[in-house]
DNA sequence: TTGAGGGACTAGCGCGCGCAAGTATCGATG
DNA sequence: CATCGATACTTGCGCGCGCTAGTCCCTCAA
């Protein structure tokens, strides 16, 4: 009978017993521990037995002897993950996994009532692609992981995504908008991010010096957007930023509802070139985040962090660029209507 | 001086310890475990000790001591994750946190050159949400995974989430459409999901006595929507089938950019009812999923595997409905035109 | 009084691995 | 010839936990 039972793995003590050698020199070779001597002869020996026996370190065990578990867990915002944010990610995947960690996401429930995972796994590392919400950075702490991203202690300028909004922001002044509105999300969910944005958009409004922006946050209802178009029209608002393309997309769809002409009495852009953004109509200017390198660059800043090197800087090339359509006209233009 | 290091976590022991009793005691009833039996006092005491004390069980050492992970790890395919799919994923994470599970996603990188997730993390289950691609069950199950799903095996009927294209089908029918498109996605990374969608519209035309779909994979382009549907309306189609909202949107663009009425002159349909889908104009019939039910099936399918029990079958409620809007309207109503 | 039968625990091994400390061998050096 | 320092290993502990195989009482029947 051959055995029925599933095949146990093999651990490094069959190597070990299989080539008559020491378990230590077997883990000495595999994990080419430092300022440890092992000839090439027995190096070789060991490394050609273990992809013959499909040798595969335990990560428990590695974990639980060295006390870390090389995981670094990404957690991600409650939004929509588009094709361009995934490459991303597996793009930093790949880079981290090269240097033998593993990158898992995470998307902390809002409810909060699921034990976080970075409890669970005991990640060495654990990042952030937002600020961290109140008591979150404190609730990783508190599970013992050692390293932080963005560190908690150390505001950092972290906005190195978000100057696409006074990009947005500049575009519709330089087209003569002056009276300009901000249309955030209601969704809870990407409260955090929203905020970013339309600070960011104050900001530039600011520096043009604009007046104070109206915001609304809107829920993607057509009530929702006809209730703040109503608000903004009467205050003589020609011009819309969104949040994101979904939000510009439901301006656009109840301004024409409303009867408004899109871009000839209102100009509207949006956030993230989404694929649709190009396919509405009248097509959506907006902003397109060159996420190309922003991967390697999460990667690169994980890795200096877990082994204790300086972080990197920004590539420039990560700058967000404008893209202009059909969405968004010269103010003049519309007076002549 | 206060200690500098960083407080080592607390263990199991750290409660005997403190207890005056022996660890042994602590786990059983940490664990519940059956066949042990511990006075209610003890088990208070060690509760309470537990929380003082901030006690969080080290799964690796756990996983190293009982051979199981306790993580189940789940394989997405390639496509964008909308709200609908993450609420999804989310739901079946909390139920599954309640087992004292970790739900973990992982999307496979094409190239496969990384090591695989299910590798480095020995999970106790791996389920994916697609058919196994050639090749990629084996890995898995060479991986020392002892439970797959779906099983490749036993090829099983998985298209329990796919009567949505036959309810299109079947509106547009009942609409008196009889010249019906299905307008599939030409994006590589969610072709199976495309064929799956566009088989299952086949068959309920089949059914419906309708001849074969004319059928093409679009591009979130202008240019191949509009390339489209002139072949489509030579044929004389009078209603899409799209396999998406995004899909949808892109056609109705197209169509309004071409002068065609929607759905004076054509009727269109999309899947997933998008946030977006009730925000264009006009506002986009389309199918909802019960996505959070899906979630808790997908928990309830992962528990029963990993524990051993038969598996759930799929509640009725986890159907997919039909969202009327206005981007249909009926065959005549186009005739009157 | 003895012994059986539990209830309520404890002692301690083993999971696979990292790594500190030790040992044997050998050529070089004074 | 003894000593020294490399080189190339081996011995063995400890990481935190699950769990088997006990031990020690206390009760109750014979």
């Amino acid at each position: 009978m051959s055995q029925t039972t599933s095949p146990r793995r093999v651990t490094a003590a069959d190597i070990a017993r299989s080539l008559g050698i020491s378990r230590a020199t077997v883990g000495f070779v595999l994990n080419d521990t430092p300022g440890q001597t092992i000839s090439e002869a027995t190096r070789t020996r060991v490394l050609d037995e273990a992809k013959r026996l499909g040798y595969r370190t335990n990560i428990a065990a590695r974990a639980l002897a060295s006390g870390r578990s090389r995981i670094v867990l990404l957690v991600l915002p409650d939004w929509p993950l588009d094709f361009n944010l995934r490459r991303n990610i597996e793009e930093a995947s790949l880079a981290l996994d090269e240097a033998g960690y593993a990158l898992i996401t995470y998307t902390p429930h809002p409810t909060g009532h699921a034990r976080p995972l970075w409890e669970t796994l005991q990640p060495d590392l654990v990042m952030s692609m937002t600020p961290w919400a109140s008591g979150q950075a404190a609730s990783v702490r508190a599970a013992g992981v050692a390293r932080i991203i963005p560190d908690p202690d150390h505001a950092t300028v972290e906005e190195w995504t978000e100057d696409g909004p006074g990009m947005q922001i500049r575009h519709l002044h330089d087209l003569g908008h002056r009276a300009i509105a901000f249309a955030g999300s209601a969704d809870p969910r990407v409260a955090d991010l929203v905020r970013l944005r339309r600070r960011a958009a104050e900001q530039a409004a600011n520096s043009l010096g604009l007046d104070a922006l109206p915001a609304d946050d809107l829920e993607l209802t057509d009530a929702s957007a006809r209730a703040a178009l109503s608000t903004w029209r009467a205050q003589g608002v020609t011009a819309v930023a969104a949040y994101n393309d979904d939000v510009a997309g439901a301006l656009v769809g109840a301004a024409l509802r409303m009867g408004l002409s899109v871009p000839g009495e209102l100009s509207v852009i949006g956030h993230d070139d989404t694929p649709l953004a190009s396919m509405l109509e009248p097509t959506l200017s907006t902003i397109r985040v060159d996420t190309a390198g922003l991967g390697r660059f999460f990667a690169d800043l994980a890795l200096s962090a877990v082994e204790g090197r300086p972080a990197p800087s920004v590539a420039p090339e990560l700058r967000a660029t404008l893209v202009e359509r059909a969405s968004t006209a010269p103010r003049d233009a519309t007076a002549l209507r």
